[in-house]
Order: structure tokens, then C-alpha cells, then sequence
DNA sequence: ACCTGAACACCGTTCAAGT
DNA sequence: ACCTGAACACCGTTCAAGT
């Protein structure tokens, strides 16, 4: 006891970006958005809040770059082999899927514009819409209706998982949502009322890549 | 002097929901989303912070009041006469103004599901569908599609026009923005640079309208 | 019923001081 | 070079006290 503890002492790590990125994605994820905080973080790191300017500009980086490792882990995926739409829906199921376990990804790309990840996202979808036979001219606005959907989609779905508290059964949140609807205004919501039973039996991982599918027949039947 | 001014005198309106809203939406307009805190309504509405809080919840409230007022404005046209497909381009754009006139809506709406204005424009949306011609089983899917893609572009318009300083030229904008693409590395961003010069030329709306007619055809192109 | 404005419990960020 | 943590200038929200 009187000598130091050696395999237990648990040396600090110094502070990097690195750390400093990891520990505000954790926090992210298990706190929300609204949960990290410099105090929070410095808290985690055991140092205090002063210490993460060394490293990062401010919130603003902090937050970019945690977005970044997330959206660079979830396109990091080979697609040798598969056709282009196949790569398409692989590409973006990734990104939904990131976004529905990192919601606060979507809330960030969503209201963030040219950031970094965004433009590696573009260059996947665009490569494959070169791929897929599109000529020059629309391959712009092709590439950029997908993307536009992928992260417009991405981020509803993301605010949907928020909102709902997280020990929530699913089905049981469709329900009630469903039911909502059917007490709206028979007049005002007739359409809406007349799809709310679909709401239930209604996949949203599956309705995304439905989305994808119906943009890519628009872009494939050219007259 | 000595006697009560008349023409001149003012009379403070009374506080009301109503006019807190409008203020808000004005103080978003020309402050952006940080410039709304509650001092800052309260001094332009002259009196204390509490007084607001008497007749709404909170920020959250006021906000969704704010979007809501927008919203209500921008999906009121009337669309007699018109084709399905010429009234959802109207609808489209309707939106699309809106979000690029006030972008601190895009923002809201993109983070928070469910709300009552998002509600008013899947009905607008769905109707058309139906008028489409869409065979019932597929519109929840198509009017999905269409609201995510809607709210999507108009979002990530809405963040392109808050990252640009109020004063700057457009054109010189869109200008930084391809000679920034084109100095990217050559081999992992062949397709973006690829793409750099058609953004000079690049009309967001129409874009935004080319993407619209992309899922319709997609919609239409059934087997 | 409605308004006032000080007070409370937080923020992000800065910065002199330490090692 | 890197870290510490008190201090600053803000927030949203509450609430006793006023009219």
C-alpha cells in the first residue's frame, strides 16, 4: 500500500483531438444532443473545460469532427462486384442506418452545409451515378436529388428517433401516432387519414430505400 | 405640453400571442436563430422576460409558433385548375421559397418531427398523389418520398443561405465554391471535381424542381 | 388576469497562472 | 507545450411582488 500500485495505476492518456472526439461521441450518444457540454466533457476526460480549447477551436469543431468520425466509418464500405443501384442502397442504408444509432449526426448535417462529410458522401453517390450510365450533363442534378434525400430523410428519421423516448416501444409509438391521425379534421386530413393505418405496418428503413428506388427509375427513364 | 400627447401617444398594444409571434418571426428574420432570446423579444415588445413565458410554455412553443405562422402563409395557394403534377411543383416551391425567405424554418423543421405544420403539407402532398392516378397502396410511399425530399433540399438550402454573409454576391459565392471543388484531390474526389463547373451555372431552384420531377417520373414509371 | 424584473441555475469561452 | 479552474458574459426559466 506504502509502494505505488503498478498494474491498477491507470495512467492518464495524455489529451489529444482524438480522445477528445471519441469521449464527445459517447456523450453524444448516451446524453443527446443537449448533453454535451464543455463541463461534461472535461468531467469525462478529467481535466477541466479550459484544456479542450488547447486541442479544438471550439463547439462548433468539436462537433463537426464527431459528425466526421461517424459519417467516415459508415461509407467506409467496399462495394466491388455490386451494380451501381446495389452500391446506391448500400451507400445510402449506411448513412441511415449511422444516423438512426447517432441521431444527432442528421440534426448536424441537416442545418450544416459543404462540410467535409457531406462532400465524401456526394463523391460516393456521384461515382455511382456515373456508373449507372447517367450522361454528363445530368449527372448534377441526379447525384444531387439522391443526396438530398438520403440526408433529408436521414434527418427526419433521426428527429423521429429523438422525440421518441428512448425505452419506447416502436410499434407501439406507430400506434399511437396512427391513431392521432385518425382523430384529425375528416375534411382538412382526408389523405392523411386515409393512409394512417399504413403507418403502422410501415418500415422506415424500407420506405427509405423504396424513396431511393422511385429516384432512381425517375433518373433511369429518360425518353 | 402639459397636457396628454394624442396623435402621437402610442398606446401599447396589449401582449398577446400573436404579437409575440410575429415578433419573434421578425427578430429570426433579421437576427437568425441565435438573436432570438427572450430578452432581446422582450425589449422589442417593451416589457420583461416573464411577461412572455404568461402566454406561451417556452422556447420550444414559441419556435413551433414561429414555423407554424410561416408555414400556414406559404402552402395557402390556391391550386384550382392546375394538373397534379403542375400543383405539386407550385406546392414544392412554395415551400422552398419560404424555407430560403426564412431559414431558421428549414432548421425546425428538420429537427423536429411531427409537427403540425408538416402535417398540413403531407396532406397538400398526398392529394395530389391521389389525383396522380396513384394506386392506393403505393401514395403513403410517394407522398413520403416527396415530403422528405421537400423538406430536405429546402433544409439544406436554408443552411447553404445562413453559411453565406447576408451582403455577399451570390454568383461570387457559388464561384468560391467550384474553384474550392476543383482544388480537391484529383483521385478521391474525381466525380465532385468532375461536377465543379456545372455549379457556376447552377440555379437552386430549378434544381430543386429538376429533383421534383425526377421522383415523379419515378412515381409515374411504374411497369 | 396580466405584467415586472430580480434571481437561479446553467451555458461557451477566455485567460492568468501553473507545470 | 500543455493543462487548470476561476471568472466573464451570456442564456432560458421561475417566481415573489406588483397592478
Amino acid at each position: 500500500m506504502g509502494t505505488k500500485a503498478r498494474g491498477t495505476e491507470r495512467r492518464q492518456e495524455p489529451l489529444s483531438r482524438e480522445r477528445i472526439v471519441g469521449a464527445a461521441v459517447d456523450l453524444l450518444d448516451t446524453v443527446g444532443e443537449s448533453g454535451l457540454t464543455f463541463r461534461a466533457l472535461a468531467e469525462r476526460l478529467s481535466t477541466g473545460p479550459g484544456a479542450i480549447y488547447w486541442h479544438l477551436k471550439g463547439k462548433a469543431e468539436l462537433l463537426a469532427a464527431a459528425t466526421d468520425a461517424v459519417v467516415t466509418a459508415a461509407i467506409a464500405v467496399e462495394d466491388s462486384g455490386a451494380t451501381p443501384p446495389e452500391a446506391l442502397r448500400a451507400l445510402a442504408l449506411g448513412v441511415f442506418d449511422a444516423i438512426d444509432f447517432h441521431p444527432w449526426v442528421g440534426a448536424y448535417l441537416a442545418r450544416t452545409p459543404g462540410e467535409s462529410s457531406m462532400l465524401r458522401v456526394f463523391e460516393r453517390i456521384g461515382r455511382q451515378v456515373q456508373a449507372l450510365g447517367v450522361p454528363e450533363a445530368a449527372r448534377f442534378t441526379a447525384a444531387s436529388a439522391l443526396m438530398n434525400y438520403i440526408l433529408g430523410v436521414a434527418g427526419q428519421n433521426a428527429a423521429n428517433t429523438r422525440a421518441v423516448a428512448p425505452g419506447t416501444d416502436r410499434a407501439e409509438y406507430l400506434d399511437a401516432v396512427a391513431r392521432e391521425w385518425s382523430r384529425l379534421d375528416p375534411e382538412a386530413y382526408a389523405f392523411t387519414r386515409s393512409v394512417a393505418g399504413r403507418l403502422r405496418e410501415h418500415d422506415d428503413r424500407a420506405e427509405f430505400v423504396a424513396g431511393i428506388d422511385l429516384i432512381l427509375a425517375g433518373i433511369t427513364a429518360r425518353p
